[in-house]
RNA sequence: GCCCCUGUAGUUCAAUGGAUAGAACACAGGUUUGCGGAACCUGAAAUUAAGGUUCGAUUCCUUACAGGGGCACCA
């Protein structure tokens, strides 16, 4: 790449001037004035040699021009110190053709071949509402994935599943009450009414924690067949998001399966001193290895195992079935701390496993009456959210001459789009303030700008297509745009999202993309038999759809044929 | 009380220790002969406060203030 030959450069240049190069920094300047690449080595060099900054880069800068590179237009000393670089047009007309042909490749990389990763994300629990902290992990989960799959990495994803504990309970409770549940929204409404009870009725809690014993030890018929009527009723609702969504799982993992592994774990390694037992209760102290952490209960004092022991079995479970080199776990951040002091735990058991184990955690899509609750009532649904959208979507284009088929298409990929690039817009980690509003946009920063930005670029190379004008980079329009100066940028911009594990930065990166696509759009005619350089315009216009789509895809998300 | 995370335009978010802090929404004004106006252009508007480290701090450190989350038998 571009980037390392100019590193090279430098580091030539120094090594001619007899300096001593350590990391050298390349960055893309914030304005496109100061260059395509800017360093600050003649800044940082400076002070050890004692020489000011201005004459050492003017010295650099004098060496590179030396080594004449092609795709250098000009270098230059700017502000205290910086050196900039202009790639030259030429360059920017190669790295156009190059993304023509790469096509849906372009951007792709090898830096992960051969290594296996595990993504698990989502998370819903069965017998309740896949609600739209599911959603917010499935969409983060299923970009991440994606995206280390474009750097040849070879990817499994994984779905745990609480299909045990208490919620089951109060959900079997809530049913036994009201009748059975024939479909997810009933056994929603069982799980609603069941936790209230549970809170508010000593007589029902105590009946809940009975049936909770039941369903754990299959001991009655009708207990049974409730469950496994429940449960299963669940899990093809979840089937059906996740069609919905666009994702899918490798490997499903469920909670009451973590309990025996678990348990062996813990007590082997209660026996090696790992674990320890206060008042009657099976705990590892965190904060003997380090003050952030704290104590956790893993078998409580009635001998039943709790959440962090299944964490456990899930942890040797995952490495069984699938022998990934990393294994990644994405949950939101409310249970960092019990995360942090799980793996803890774990880095004593199987250090190895432990260090391949990677932890990203999200915020909360939280409604603005502040932090969802799915026993309050004012729950929001992640089909409730899609198909909310779906009707603005549907409004939006009611007066268009569309088929029915395509019309679906659009509100389909429409509302996904939407919902999954304001999730994906901001760097993990935070919260989202679902206002529904304000929230999900269709303009501006938005999932549906840069399919729009896609579907024109299709709609111009149609037409190109139509009038007989072939793509070619051989005659170069005489002004270099944006455009060009950012589409080549963007396998450096997946290389970074795959490192840090952070879509955002191929949404800000499309965003931008798109907008000075659109600008050259307006200011340009793209077809045009009449101009010599409109084969070139054709390339620019291949280039950024198949820049945009494959962003897209690895956001998951898709454009339609129209929009 | 202890621990973790977060404080950026009116609002929602960006910014790998770099140059004049970048978008979008909202607001004010504008874009007729060309390929899609879910678009384009122009304008006004921000780093919680005080110290420190640094040639350079929104970014790192300390303190204060504000918000969120978590702290033994729930998941």
């Amino acid at each position: 790449m571009i980037r390392e030959k100019l590193k090279n450069s430098i580091r030539e240049a120094l090594k001619s001037l007899c300096i001593a190069a350590n990391d050298i920094h390349l960055e893309h300047p914030a304005d496109l004035r100061f260059g395509d690449y800017s360093s600050n080595v003649a800044l940082v060099c400076a002070r050890e040699l004692k020489a000011r900054p201005r004459d050492l880069a003017e010295k650099i800068v004098g060496e590179i021009r030396a080594q004449k590179i092609k795709e250098l237009e000009k270098a230059e000393v700017a502000g205290s110190g910086f050196i900039n670089f202009f790639l030259s047009k030429e360059f920017f007309a190669e790295s156009v053709g190059e993304a023509v042909k790469e096509g849906e490749n372009f951007g792709r990389n090898k830096s992960l071949n051969g290594k296996k990763i595990m993504v698990e994300y989502t998370d819903p629990n069965p017998f309740k509402e896949f609600h739209i902290g599911h959603l917010m992990s499935n969409v983060i989960g299923e970009s991440i994935s994606r995206i280390v799959e474009f750097h040849g990495a070879e990817v499994k994803r994984a779905c745990y599943q609480g299909d045990v504990g208490l919620h089951t309970a109060k959900a079997i409770y809530g049913a036994m009450k009201s009748g059975e549940p024939k479909n997810a929204e009933e056994w929603g409404n069982a799980y609603a009414k069941g936790s209230s009870a549970y809170e508010d009725d000593l007589k029902a809690k105590k009946e809940i924690d009975e049936l909770n014993k039941k369903i754990y030890d299959r001991s009655d018929a009708r207990i049974n067949s409730l469950y496994d009527s429940g449960r299963k009723i669940s899990l093809d609702k979840f089937e059906e998001i996740y069609k919905k969504l666009g994702t899918h799982f490798d490997y499903y993992f469920f909670e009451s399966g973590m309990a025996k592994p678990g348990l062996e774990i813990v007590r082997e390694f209660l026996k090696k001193g790992i674990f320890e037992e206060s008042d009657g209760a099976v705990v590892f102290k965190g904060e003997k290895y380090d003050p952030a952490l704290h104590t956790r209960v893993y078998i409580t004092s009635q001998g039943l195992p709790t959440y962090e022991t299944k964490e456990l079995g899930l942890h040797i479970t995952k490495a069984e079935t699938y022998p990934a080199d990393i294994s990644i776990v994405i949950t939101a951040n409310e249970q960092d701390g019990v995360f942090a002091v799980g793996l803890e735990a774990f880095r004593r058991i199987d250090p190895k496993l432990a260090g391949k184990i990677k932890h990203v955690s999200h915020g909360l899509l939280k409604l603005p009456t502040g932090k969802m609750s799915s026993r309050k009532g004012n729950i929001l649904t992640a089909e409730e959210l899609i198909s909310d959208v779906e009707k603005l979507v549907e409004e939006k284009i009611k007066g268009r001459d569309y088929d029915k088929a395509l019309k679906k298409e659009i509100i389909e990929k429409v509302s996904i789009g939407a919902i999954k690039y304001s999730i994906l817009r901001q760097a993990v980690g935070g919260d989202i303030v679902y206002d529904f509003e304000k929230s999900i946009s269709f303009e501006g920063d938005s999932g549906p700008y840069l399919q729009y930005s896609c579907v024109r670029a299709k709609s111009v190379l149609a037409k190109a297509e139509e009038e007989g004008i072939k793509p070619s980079i051989e005659k170069i329009a005489t002004e270099t745009s944006e455009l060009e100066r950012l589409l080549y940028r963007f396998p450096e911009i997946v290389e970074r999202a795959g490192k840090e594990y952070s879509p955002h930065y191929i949404a800000s990166y499309l965003i931008e993309l798109a907008s000075s696509f659109n600008n050259f759009y307006t200011k340009h005619k793209i077809v045009d038999r009449e101009d010599e350089t409109s084969p070139y315009k054709i390339a620019l216009a291949a280039a950024f759809a198949a820049t945009i789509k494959n962003g897209l895809n690895l956001l998951g998300i898709q454009a339609p044929e129209k929009m």
